[in-house]
DNA sequence: GACCAGGTAGCAA
DNA sequence: TTGCTACATGGT
């Protein structure tokens, strides 16, 4: 057992944690008493998550007590908590660099305004993959329930601080669940995807993990050829799961907000686009999606 | 009972 | 490459 506090003035500027973690950039942490995703008062709420990365399963369980970070974990340290949260990032600095890179940018500069305390998140790869191969046509509240389906349904539990904890399944053991039972999870039509994918990453996890270590074009042409993963799905992963802070994905929001605010920038295809919006914000183009993202839909705008 | 939701696979031109 | 369409499911 593991626990700590980290304190607000050594996390590189504001924290909220509650945006972070229920902002759709990652559907793999459960509030407790988990009434209303995404839309309750956050302040004082437990978040865990459980991933089955290593031997034995790691639950992290955190709450934000003012600008404080408290967390605690069977085996994890402050270190994993730090990096799966942004907390290493100096948000300062990548906001200069940000309006730098986009000075006339008024839509991302009401969206760095909006949402401060957001952070972009480093969650584990694999629950990552699968969580966004889940997305396709479906709300984040819903997508955020299925993880939940599957972790309770496939992936074993695990004791932690007098309480059990449902386990976020293994490759291996979503691999040999059926499509009929992924079905009954209520994947839908991405019951095949999530099983084909399943399978492929069982084979070879390195060649998952090792991504993140790539180029961002080699990386998406590598990820592309998981069964479900597609452009969009596949620039979320990268973003969120394998560290590369330059991808944009393009859902329906960004899509409706180049075409609103940045009409230039629209390309013939999803690639020209998102090579446009990587060259209109630089290095950290992946916080501005992330930002312009939650601030369009939570509605303060 | 339509219509919609962080799109993708499979196929044709 | 680009341009269709079908697609499971649950909520409004």
């Amino acid at each position: 057992m593991r626990s700590g506090t980290i304190r607000g003035h050594h996390v590189g500027g504001e924290i909220d944690l509650g945006k972070t973690l229920e902002s759709g950039q990652t559907f793999l942490w459960q509030r407790e008493s988990d009434q209303g995703y995404g839309t309750s008062e956050y302040s004082g709420w437990y978040w865990s998550a459980v991933s089955s990365d290593a031997a034995e399963p790691t639950v992290i369980r955190v709450r934000q007590t003012g600008s404080d970070i408290e967390w605690r974990s069977n085996n994890g340290t402050e270190t994993d908590v730090r990096r799966r949260l942004g907390l290493d990032v100096e948000m300062n600095r990548v906001r200069d660099e940000l309006v730098d890179s986009a000075p006339n940018d008024s839509l991302l500069r009401e969206a760095l305004d909006a949402c401060t305390g957001l952070r972009l998140v480093s969650e584990p790869c694999f629950p990552t993959l699968i969580s966004f191969i889940c997305s396709p046509q479906m709300r984040v509240e819903r997508i955020h329930r299925m993880q939940g389906e599957l972790s309770s349904r496939f992936g074993g539990t695990v004791s932690f601080s007098g309480r059990e904890y449902d386990v976020y399944p293994t490759p291996e053991r979503l691999a040999s669940a059926s499509e009929d039972e992924l079905k009954q999870a209520g994947l839908g039509y991405r019951a095949s995807y999530v099983s084909r994918t399943a399978e492929m990453v069982d084979e070879d996890i390195d060649s998952l993990r090792s991504t993140a270590d790539v180029p961002y074009s080699e990386a998406r042409t590598r990820l592309k050829r998981y069964v479900g993963v597609g452009d969009k799905v596949a620039d979320c992963v990268l973003l969120y799961g394998l560290n590369h802070r330059v991808a944009v994905p393009i859902d329906t929001w960004v899509k409706t907000a180049v075409e609103e605010y940045y009409p230039e920038l629209m390309g013939q295809s999803y690639s020209k686009t998102s090579q446009n919006l990587r060259d209109h914000w630089g290095e950290y183009a992946g916080y501005a999606q992330l930002y312009v993202f939650h601030h369009l839909r939570s509605g303060d705008n």
